[in-house]
DNA sequence: CCAAACCATGCTCATATGAGCAAATCGCTG
DNA sequence: CAGCGATTTGCTCATATGAGCATGGTTTGG
């Protein structure tokens, strides 16, 4: 009791004299003058103000970074850069805020990459409208993977990839094929087809790769696109899936799932992310958590830009 | 369009800088050496990032206070301290804050008072409890208006005199008499009594005043304790009375709302509050904002002890 | 097209602050 | 109650910071 008494004494005239000091923006002289206390107790009170969370200081503005958790992130997995952007009140605003961060991180990108590869989906579509026009001059954007549609619909790969292309000045390079080929044959067949033997190339020798990863599960946009069945995720889950990368499954480990449904996919492997100098992996809400551990984890990716919660999920346990 | 691009420039400036000097604790002169800027842009910018509310400095600590607030309140009213203390989540709770920052300030109180009047009440009972043993050394507790029950149950005004005095060390002095009495003479008989005449001058002379104020409304004591009915406190209402100070309703100006019911009610009168040198006002609580009002309005008080809404309240319109 | 007001920038200098260290005080334990 | 370790206190000094002012660029109004 005596010790709560003299706990809660301190604890007063901290909060005291953190009020003079931050709110009545008096000096510490002035504070120690006022309450009978010496200079440097009032700075030491005020330390503990802070290390104690009496003191809060919080910077509140949509474009408001984590650096802590992004040093974290760096450091445990060996990122060369992390963005992470606070926890809003909504997973909308999450995610613009994610995608505005990785805009904000390609603009900044130095050095200006000439050729920029990218995937596509919900996340990135969001990315390219928070790009602004002119957030860099002549790029060239090619698409690293099959379109989950050939035409421009929007929302689609190819108008992300134009769009991003427009807004640096540049031209876009689409990839026309689908996703994932019912046949190995065909697969085969358009790989081997000079235009798009030519994109690959060309995305296999750029100076950036952008890209995202999606959730396995019936919700996703090979299946509303035909690519797969449920049942086919039903079974890739069963098998470990936790993701796609590129249109690839993954295990946990990053491992392929289904050799025989990944041959019938088409884009770059996963060894041309891991071997770039440069690939930005952009994710944001819950539901990504576990492809997001996988990609970090299998070293995927150069950067990582994602949201508060999905870094905490990240940083969790051993 | 460009203004807006322009601002959010300006703004992510000021967030890049805000997170650098406050979560990473960088000096202004590293920053500016990290983003290109002399060093006093880079502190111009900190003082935006504050005036803007970019960067948000709060104390979290029940026994934080509005220093802001106090300030206004006593040069809007000529108070000679105001002690607000900032909203919780929960009534209870501002209760309790409210009441730790009254005993505060009583123990703080100086020079300490050799003779102490209070009234009593919901709200006064809590500032006793909340005061230490020991909060001060002799001082002679005196209630200054009838009590709602003559025997001493727990929350009733003898108690609450007792509990105080006892903590002080000192001893209390009652007042063996109900608030309000039913006919005029024996008001008059009671105040003539050498015991009650000498309790009422014994508080007249007091160091300090400690008092709350009611509701008028059904709720109110004086109505659970019969010395006033439903349809009184309606006619009551109907006059324009907003509350009750020492058990004598006033209305929104501080005038004595009936002066019939007024010259039954035992105590002292609500002039000697407006000339005490120390008079402490304790209040909390939405629904006795009105009279709150009343009493700052009418100089009753020196001091004021509330909550931030209640502040908020007395502070609003002209 | 020029002037004038305004704002942003960088400077000097006085002041406020934190780090590191020595002295003092406190609280144990034998 | 002496001795010792641990904590607290106050100091010096180097550094960080803010106020006030002069300068240069930019917008606005004649």
């Amino acid at each position: 009791m005596c010790m709560t008494r003299v706990a809660a004494d301190k604890d007063l005239l901290i909060v005291r004299v953190a009020e003079l000091y931050y709110e009545e923006g008096k000096t510490q002289d002035e504070i120690g003058a006022l309450l009978d206390l010496s200079r440097f107790k009032v700075g030491r009170l005020l330390a503990q103000a802070r290390t104690d969370g009496i003191v809060r200081i919080e910077i509140v503005h949509p474009r408001a970074r984590r650096l802590g958790l992004e040093r974290e992130l760096r450091e445990r997995y060996g990122l060369a850069e992390a963005v992470v952007v606070p926890a809003s009140n909504s997973a909308e605003e999450d995610l613009r805020r994610v995608a505005q961060a990785a805009a904000d991180q390609l603009t900044m990108l130095r050095p200006v990459p000439r050729t920029l590869a990218v995937s596509w989906g919900r996340t990135l579509t969001a990315v390219a409208s928070n790009l602004d026009d002119g957030w860099a001059r002549g790029v060239t954007v090619v698409q690293m993977n099959g379109g989950v549609s050939v035409n421009r619909r929007p929302g689609g790969a190819a108008p992300l990839a134009t769009a991003i292309a427009k807004r640096a000045a540049g031209h876009a390079v689409l990839l026309p094929s689908p996703a994932i080929l019912d046949r190995l044959e065909t697969k085969q067949a358009i790989e081997a087809d000079r235009t798009v033997a030519g994109v690959l190339d060309q995305a296999a020798n750029a100076d950036a790769y952008l890209f995202t990863a999606g959730v396995c599960d019936n919700t996703s946009a090979h299946v509303e696109n035909g690519y797969l069945t449920n049942d086919d995720v039903d079974e890739l889950t069963r098998r470990g899936a936790v993701g796609d990368v590129l249109g690839r499954y993954v295990d946990a480990d990053g491992n392929i799932v289904d050799p025989e449904l990944d041959s019938r996919t088409l884009g770059l492997g996963l060894d041309r992310l891991r071997d770039a100098d440069v690939a930005i992996f952009v994710t944001a809400g819950g539901a990504k958590h576990d492809i997001a551990r996988t990609v970090v984890r299998a070293n995927l990716c150069t950067t990582l830009v994602t949201d508060e919660d999905t870094a905490r999920a990240l940083l969790e346990e051993v």
